[in-house]
DNA sequence: TCATTAAATAATATGTTGAGTATTCATTCT
DNA sequence: AGAATGAATACTCAACATATTATTTAATGA
């Protein structure tokens, strides 16, 4: 379905520049030669257009955490951090970029729990895989796999919560993330 | 200075069953006996009202959090735990208790955040206390005192946001409190 | 039949007004 | 002089009207 991916693209790109709220439906029409009512054959409602993009960002996310879990050629202790890093610069950058991309980013907090839960699942996964190979390794302690993961991914929520990215500098927020990884880390490690 | 101290109780009091925004000035001193504009004489707005509670309040907190710090029937781990605990708990108590407190308990968040960050150096400075111990009785390794502090209220900040108290059932999030500290404890744990 | 649209409707946002409230001030009381 | 007040002012909030926008529907063209 090429059409629904041309809406997709003309909405972000409208999202980026002006905001969610300040887009309305008969621009992005336009903007794709196409009328305000025409959308609704590709999308349910304006906040799945935006649901849409949000999800793309996430999965690619999920991406490049997923390619820091599988190299192999670095510690368990060591992928975690870097993956936890790799989270909090990504969703810092991204609000850093655009400011009106905050305004999306609210509205899919607020109106789309759903997904953040799910890509919070998907985070957790992630952590749990990472946490068996190390297991595995011999370079964790035997532990409960999901109970462990679900606290490394609690514990690191403060540093990706909008509000908290807003206020305060990248540097500061990854070393505040470092030295809470790295203490959880510790707890992890076989003796 | 008998006269504030009326104001102020009288002030929680309807604070406590209307909520702070639904409290007028002229109620809370026909309450005292007195005009609303006399207030002024013992405080200089109403948000002061309002931030003179919740500084009691989190005073008292504090006092109950060193109580536990100060218990040293116990490993300095389980105090930890124990004054976390106390922590969720209280807040959780604060907001069950009664739904009107939460339209103070916002205001404070949003308009005096001198006031949390004052609280939260409290509430490092007790951790660090207790790491000091900790390490003194050889039941933690050599830590960085500050740095370790600020990670586990860092890493449990999120178990006493009120957005989260509002929607965890207690039980839950003291499971996944125990579990965050659980991991960092192990993590001090002298070898 | 499918893609599309213009027009109709429903929901939401924006602006405006009036009432209610916080805060200040000049004055009174003691 | 210190404590208090009523009245004046400035600010905030709720209600209403208006306008914009999201969504639906019936109709049109390919």
């Amino acid at each position: 379905m090429q059409v629904r991916a041309r809406i997709q693209a003309a909405a972000e790109a409208r999202f980026k520049r002006y905001g969610f709220t300040k887009t309305t439906l008969a621009e992005i029409g336009a903007d794709c030669g196409m009328s305000a009512a025409n959308i609704y054959r590709y999308f349910d409602c304006k906040g799945d257009i935006a649901a849409a993009s949000a999800e793309q960002w996430l999965a690619n996310l999920c991406q490049d955490m997923a390619a820091i879990v599988a190299d192999s050629d670095f510690g368990a202790g060591e992928r975690l951090h870097r993956m936890i890093r790799l989270k909090v610069k990504s969703l810092h950058g991204l609000i850093e970029s655009d400011l009106h991309f905050e305004d999306l980013i609210e509205y899919v907090c607020r109106e789309r729990e759903a997904l953040i839960e799910a890509h919070r699942a998907s985070e957790r996964a992630l952590v749990a895989e990472l946490i068996v190979d190390g297991m595995d390794r011999g370079e964790f302690r035997p532990l409960n796999v999901d109970t462990t993961a679900a606290a490394v991914i609690v514990a690191t929520q403060i540093f990706s919560q909008h509000g908290q990215v807003r206020v305060a500098p990248l540097q500061e927020l990854l070393a505040e993330t470092d030295n809470v990884v790295a203490l959880m880390v510790e707890g992890m490690l076989a003796r």
